[in-house]
DNA sequence: TATAGAACAGACAAGTCTGTCTATTTGTCA
DNA sequence: TGACAAATAGACAGACTTGTCTGTTCTATA
């Protein structure tokens, strides 16, 4: 049984995510989950806080669900990095989380609506970023890749790329074209390792 | 002497793309090109409308700037793809366009915003990028590599993904990552070509 | 079964939003 | 200067926004 905040959350969740943050009344939350107004605000004390509550829900619900699909393709770490893209393109196909169709990059859109850099959904979307290079980035150095960091801050811009892509243009076979160009970069860091 | 109409859609394609579209009201539009409200409504019919026409300028202004900044940076085609990487970090840097500090690209920011693919802001933002895949597509023609269509679209992607980080990460450098990783891709396909 | 905390419904304030309307002023061309 | 078109200010409607408040009902535990 899920707590009254959590189920808040998830329904926040799901209507910023496919509608935007601004777009996206309380009414409409409070509405779709049957939760009542003082129930939201006695957990919350701003739409704001209800926004941020929601993204570090999908940046939890996101890496686990990426690492748990780059984990049980194989236990090669560069196969691993390379499942990723795989990964990508079932999320762009909507098969990835139930009941959310695709629309984009959650942390890429709240940016967008949030520009200023030092806005603390801006700064979220930065930490999620960050947090998926680190993972990345540790992966890297279990292949024995030359340069760890650096292929794997690369590997991520493929990834972006392929988000964007993707949403913009309605083109989920951009994952595809990212990892063929993973495969030659990480081809490229061997050679010179 | 510019006319009202453009007064506002440049007002307009300012403060939407600073501020967000849904965040931006047509007041503030309206005090900050000085123009009266029925002006604005004898020209567009709807704020959707004022929209479109400041993401039609955009698209305009924008691959006008670019493709400008890559023919004066080399006359020969490959130099050129390259060089768009580095008309990308001055971009990223805030030296593009006066008057409009970056906040990511316009087209993602709206296609964030209307989420739904047949919306008609969305659609133009695909649109736009297509626009830009078919310029790259003549230079890499012009090259003589192989497969210029896929060679094209990889180097569009890079692009997305430089201008995804730089935005939610704040990495103006990304663009030179994405410069190095189309140098490899080029060189990839001359071998093959 | 009694009590306490949580969630409920629904009204309300104060402000913002888009879009319409009228009446006045400005600017241009003859 | 006179006439006509364009743009102006500012009020207004009606819907929507976030956040507050009151009073009722549910539910879990002692």
């Amino acid at each position: 049984m899920t707590s009254r905040r959590d189920h808040l959350v998830e329904t926040a969740l799901r209507l910023f995510y496919q509608n935007g943050f601004n777009a996206t009344g309380i009414d409409k939350v409070l509405a779709e989950s049957g939760v009542a107004k003082m129930t939201l605000y006695k957990h919350f004390r701003s739409k704001d806080e209800l926004i941020l509550a929601a993204l570090n829900l999908r940046d939890e619900r996101f890496r686990n669900w990426l690492m748990a699909e780059m984990e049980k393709a194989s236990a090669d770490p560069v196969e691993r990095l390379l499942a990723m893209y795989d990964a990508l393109e079932s999320w762009f196909r909507g098969k990835a989380f139930k009941g959310m169709g695709f629309s984009g990059c959650a942390f890429i859109n709240a940016a967008g609506e949030f520009g200023a850099q030092d806005h603390p959904a801006h700064r979220l979307a930065a930490e999620h970023k960050e947090r998926i290079v680190e993972y990345l980035e540790r992966l890297c150095a279990d292949a024995g890749l030359a340069d760890p960091g650096k292929v794997a801050e690369r590997l991520a811009l493929l990834k972006e790329g392929a988000i964007a892509t993707a949403h913009v243009r309605g083109m989920p076979e951009a994952a595809q074209l990212a990892k063929e160009m993973a495969r030659l970069l990480i081809e490229d860091s061997r050679a010179q390792g």
